[in-house]
DNA sequence: CGGGATCCTGCATGATACTG
DNA sequence: CAGTATCATGCAGGATCCCG
């Protein structure tokens, strides 16, 4: 019973979210938690993103600190992109989100069938009095 | 030294991050925490949420098993919304995230202005040999 | 009270072409 | 190789009005 007091902007939660919730940060992160690598090994290695994409998500990562861009002015260019100490940080919370999926995200689904199911069917019939 | 892996429909992390990195799922969860709870009360509690975002969010939540939704055919109408099993298994990631925000969200964002400032000068000056 | 239905808008994402 | 620049678009999110 507390008064209105959920903020969108001072929460916790929000916070983490603005900074991981894009569609490819997480997998960057990802291909990123075993050491340096890279560009074209991290486009390599995930699925379906385009450059910009790529190119975007690293900046971000960079801008807020989790991630080091280190540049070799070679011909070809190599560019390699490792986790800061602050961005190793995260993957403690990306671990626990993945077991979370692997243990849970089945009964999600399921949820999703059944609730899908019973749309299609009566759907509204609880105290129909 | 992996070959190409990551994809985006298989991996854990998105399947989480599907779920609740919407404006207002984590939001949403967060005022259920304590427990049922009546939709005009999520509303109240949670600022700037327009009505159509609420249900929208909570229809979600529905679908995917995390909340129970009861109503109470009065008039007018009483509609209350629980955590369910399932989405009470979510709070402790959720605290994780809140935690890992407060205890490092301030680097992110002083690792922020550090990046703006070094783009207003001179910026790219490594190894300008 | 607790929604549903509609319309509108901006931003995240994507496809493509060019470059040092 | 590792980008930048430009253009196109779809969907999340918001504003508004209506309803049982």
């Amino acid at each position: 019973m507390k008064p209105a007091d959920i903020s969108l902007t001072a929460c916790s939660y929000t916070h983490v979210l603005e900074i991981i919730s894009n569609k490819w940060t997480a997998l960057v992160i990802y291909s990123l938690e075993e050491g340096t690598i890279r560009y074209g090994e991290i486009k390599k290695r995930i699925e379906g993103i385009s450059q910009k994409m790529l190119t975007q998500t690293l900046r971000q990562l960079e801008r807020d600190g989790l991630v080091t861009r280190k540049v070799t002015p070679s011909v070809p260019p190599i560019v390699d992109y490792t986790l800061t100490p602050l961005g190793k940080t995260l993957i403690p919370c990306m671990k626990m989100l993945k077991e979370w999926a692997a243990e849970h995200y089945p009964s999600v689904q399921q949820a999703r069938v059944s609730y899908e199911l019973s749309e299609e069917n009566g759907e509204v019939r609880q105290l129909e009095s």
